[in-house]
RNA sequence: CGCGGGGUGGAGCAGUCUGGUAGCUCGUCGGGCUCAUAACCCGAAGGUCGUUGGUUCAAAUCCGGCCCCCGCAA
């Protein structure tokens, strides 16, 4: 088919690989190059990068919804649009335009998570699966008919970021695969049962810091929601100190949350609102991520120490 | 020119301000102790101190250029 592909980070990469290798891609529309990193230079979308790689036609409109743009779409005349984590709401005016519609892909198993973070939601809530869901694109956001599914159970020390490299593949594969009905026309519309849905917001940076008040499977569980980003966070002698990876420990503990309980020889154990939390892997403030068992070969932390000061 | 921390045996760090023998914790190797051990004791190997110029009798340390890693910000 003629698909035009609109999408931005790496997580629509594979789908456009997939496209590529399989269909007509006659356009890729990603969000505009911004200045990135500690330098504030200017990098493209990973979407962009690929694209490029393939020497195809990239579009990088500020608003998509400006008619000038939505002229362009309609000239390229696609058979279908197929989005992935693009990052702008279509209007009505771009939906309408290919003949087998809008299709997207989102990470979650509809309705629940609609919205910009579904796969670290999934995570933070302890969810036991999740997967990747291909629909319909509409005017609500991610509220369309879906077509296909694909579940993924997750893991004990799941992350949102192995899980997002999980579910990236999936979503890809579910792609051809819903593409290849809508040829045949056996594609299925499902309704969504609103009824059911939940909206996974945008992380920010501040929702990583880490409340030791709370209990130490919601901590654990925010490690690994917000590991690679924004990341959880807490501080230890001033310094921010990122939270990579812990263990619960399942103790009576009397101590002020925060309080470090124990020091052993590869952990950290401070005391939680309910239970403890074992850190295993740390990084300090302009020091590399590392294991605790290394950290404290050189630094030395005392029992009693706090966090988050 | 966005702000800041850092690069020292395999790992994590101290030493740099106040130039003058390369240090600590751990790991590795060998030996010992022990019923045994991730414990303990003895010994050993292993480092162009990121790189490159300069100052100096002498540079990990002082000065300049460059490379790389990281936190913040975006």
């Amino acid at each position: 088919m003629r698909v035009v592909f609109m999408g931005t980070p790496e997580f629509a990469v594979p789908a456009l690989q997939a496209l590529i290798e399989h269909h007509q891609v006659i356009g890729v529309v990603t969000q505009p190059d911004k200045q990135r990193g500690r330098g504030k230079k200017v990098q493209f979308p990973p979407v962009k990068e690929k694209a490029v790689e393939y020497n195809l036609p990239v579009y990088q409109p500020v608003k998509a919804r400006d008619e000038e743009f939505t002229a362009v779409l309609k000239e390229l005349n696609p058979d279908v649009i197929v989005v992935a984590a693009y990052g702008q709401i279509l209007p009505e005016s771009i939906l309408n335009i290919p003949r087998y519609g809008c299709i997207n892909i989102h990470g979650s198993l509809l309705p629940k998570y609609r919205g910009a973070a579904p796969i670290q939601w999934a995570v933070l809530d302890g969810e036991e699966k999740t997967g990747i869901t291909t629909m319909y694109m509409e005017k609500g956001l991610d509220t369309g008919d879906m077509i296909d599914k694909a579940e993924l159970v997750l893991d004990a020390k799941e992350t949102a970021g192995t899980l997002h490299d999980k579910l990236m593949v999936m979503g890809a594969e579910l792609l051809l695969d819903t593409l290849q009905k809508l040829e045949k026309g056996t594609a299925v519309r499902t309704k969504q049962d609103d009824s059911k849905s939940c909206y996974a917001k945008m992380l920010t940076k501040d929702m990583g810091r880490v409340d030791f008040t709370k209990s130490a499977v919601e901590i654990e569980r925010l490690i690994r929601g917000m590991n690679p980003w924004p990341s959880a966070y807490t501080a230890m002698d001033g310094k921010t100190m990122k939270l990579w990876d812990a263990d619960v420990i399942s103790c009576g503990v009397s101590e002020e949350p925060g309080t470090v309980i124990d020091v052993t020889k590869d952990a950290i154990v401070v005391a939680a609102g309910k239970d403890a939390l074992a850190l295993k892997e740390i990084q300090l403030a302009g020091k590399k991520r590392m294991k605790v068992s290394a950290f404290l070969l050189g630094y030395h932390v005392e029992k009693g120490t706090k966090l988050g000061e």
